[in-house]
DNA sequence: CATGAATGAGGCTTCATTCAT
DNA sequence: GATGAATGAAGCCTCATTCAT
């Protein structure tokens, strides 16, 4: 019991640190992040910072690793509501989750994608034996190894049911239906980051008209026999 | 006259070190990006480098400058071989150029997105007067001010020509399909880029296959009467 | 309290830096210091020396303190011991005081002077923005503000004591008289680091005859009645 | 003739830069002052300056060296004009000149009090060498080495002549009467100068009250026969 | 003689990380 | 487990000086 107690003040304190974290990181950017400043947010000291996280990069790979947990569980739920329906409506309302997501967490959206890339967007490809070594074993790169396939699969498999169910007409492979729609989603969110994120209208049309365009687009695209 | 001489080679070394610059933090990013291997990279001193570009954040700039100026040649180029064609198959023409010069620039393309992002994927947020008077007041920065638009002016332009000769059936407001077209593009890139931007296949998916349906899909879009 | 404990431990880091830094200063100046020799000089790493004082300049500013610090105790001391003296001893004991602080501490008493004139003496000016911030913010800029005045109140306070107890009789205001003494006074000290500090003879006269024979006009100057 | 025209433009551009050179140095200092700004103000290329002054230092002494001429010319005229009057009266004539250079040449007087305390005023003790080799041995630096002392020779020989006249009655070492009177005088500028050049009032005591006062004092003080 | 591009040593400052308490 | 003082490698930028044209 008291070790339990124990670990949950640690997890606590942990989730503390990485709540600043998301903060800093989402406001200045990985580099123009210090340490410190994490700790002031997170009212603690710089040592305690490193006890949990032992380098600054681990630290932004507990970040992504939230992220994803939260990206997944908010995909699974999703689908989880529409088991019962239709794989067509189940693949729309996943975007449409995505869409979300993005929106309310949009520094999550960009951690996701910055994740395979991570040389250039953080400070990672500084040392390539650090790299390796380093972050690579850090136990939160291996848990984002891990759960970074879930959506996809997630995606390709409700797409994959909907071609069952009769509900989704277009046959080309459920991966490529998947990329093209994902991308679009992507791309929607990209758009709309590199605008400013916080306008709601764009070359004089209304944000959420686009995105109720978009999909319009996508639900025509899986109805589609012919592309 | 020996003016145009000394000018020449002025641009012929300023573009050197730009060569050097884009090189280095297309392959590393800003922020490990040290001005010391640019010059290096061009052959000349730490110096002349910042007698040509006076910080880092205008050398990075200067880079924006020139991938947007190629990224609207080529657009530009292609608009005007397609000026006797209808306006859909312009409008197709611009996004597979866009297909084209992320692949082979994937870099610029970054660039790009980035630009309206700058404080956190560079370091210029840093400090809010630096920001506001070194960079926004650096020649290069109001040059990127000044054709950042240029592509969108263009390509809405072109759907409106396809609308009006009837090669376009979709009568939405040109700015709404720029968007989501651009979107699916950036999107697909982007994609392309995270999952690291040299494989061929994603998700057992053939890249050449997914950027074709993609083509097929924006086609659609545009001739479609109902979205 | 090992909190006291820790203060104490503090200062005293903080104080074998200043000690330090004026050394340097005082042996090169302020353009040539460089804090890698301060840190050098106090054992300590250059990080340190930038933990206590973030920059040159706030570094510089605590010698200044230091020096209004200890040319207050001492003028402060010498009063007291002259409480019940006449005031005219008392203020000829305050130059008196003044003379031998500028030969025991003869930087600090350029460093007084240089106080009002930064821009030109130090680097201060270099920016004017950074001047403004950063220095003005400084602790040690406000607290040499608050203190730079105490010399003046101080002596002109005597030698009013003086005119009412009657041991001046020249009736001119006190600040006219504590202006020209203090001229004599500080030009002697001019003139003497001028020629190097260390000299005991300038132009074939012995500076101890000198500095009598100014203190000689500076009490004839206050008895006189018709100046 | 030829070579006499030249010369003379020679020497024009030379004061040219000169000009430039001290507008520069009494606004930001020795150690702020760039080449390239001198050079800007002057209308020349910084080769140009460098063809006509080989170090900054140099230019530096080339400014004292004016400086210091300006002075000696003013001393002398005044000495001149007062040749047929007693004394005491050409010593007097002499500080009020002396002041007067001061406050209409605020930075020449520095200089010129600078000129002993180049090491730690300048950059000059960068480096003991280039001290001894560039700088000492530049043509400037001898020629101000030769006329330092006629002031002081001027100004002791015209104490000795109101001595011998009668109208001096301190009968002193006119050195030492020299050295209180001019660090009366020097105290007087430096304090004027530490407090903002240019106030008209000092611890509500307006300065020429106190200029009158500092005159009546020395004139004062060389009647005395009792100091 | 004049120019201004080029050099590179040098200095200030930052900040991730460590470690004694 | 915390703390925060200490470290020092690293990087941006400056500027006196040189030199080819």
């Amino acid at each position: 019991m008291s070790t339990n107690g124990s670990n949950q003040r640690r997890s606590l304190k942990e989730a503390n640190i990485i709540d600043s974290a998301e903060r800093i990181f989402a406001a200045v950017g990985f580099a123009n992040t210090k340490m410190e400043e994490i700790a002031r947010d997170a009212g603690v000291s710089k040592g305690t910072v490193y006890f949990y996280f032992d380098t600054k990069e681990n630290l932004y790979m507990a970040v992504t690793y939230r992220a994803l947990q939260l990206l997944n569980d908010a995909l699974y739920r999703t689908r989880d509501t529409h088991k019962s329906r239709p794989g067509l409506e189940s693949v729309l309302a996943l975007a449409e989750t995505y869409l979300d997501f993005s929106a309310k967490y949009f520094f999550y959206s960009e951690v996701i994608l910055d994740y395979m890339n991570l040389n250039r967007s953080t400070q990672l490809g500084k040392d390539r034996a650090r790299m390796t070594d380093a972050i690579k074993e850090s136990m939160y790169y291996r848990m984002v190894q891990d759960i970074q396939n879930l959506p996809v699969k997630l995606i390709t498999g409700e797409i994959a049911r909907g071609v069952d169910d009769g509900s989704i007409l277009n046959h080309n492979k459920p991966e490529l239906l998947y990329l093209v729609a994902w991308g679009a989603v992507v791309g929607f969110v990209k758009l709309n980051v590199a605008a400013g994120s916080f306008r709601d209208t764009l070359h004089h049309v209304n944000v959420q008209e686009w995105r109720d365009y978009l999909i319009r687009l996508l639900r025509a695209d899986l109805l589609s026999t012919e592309l």
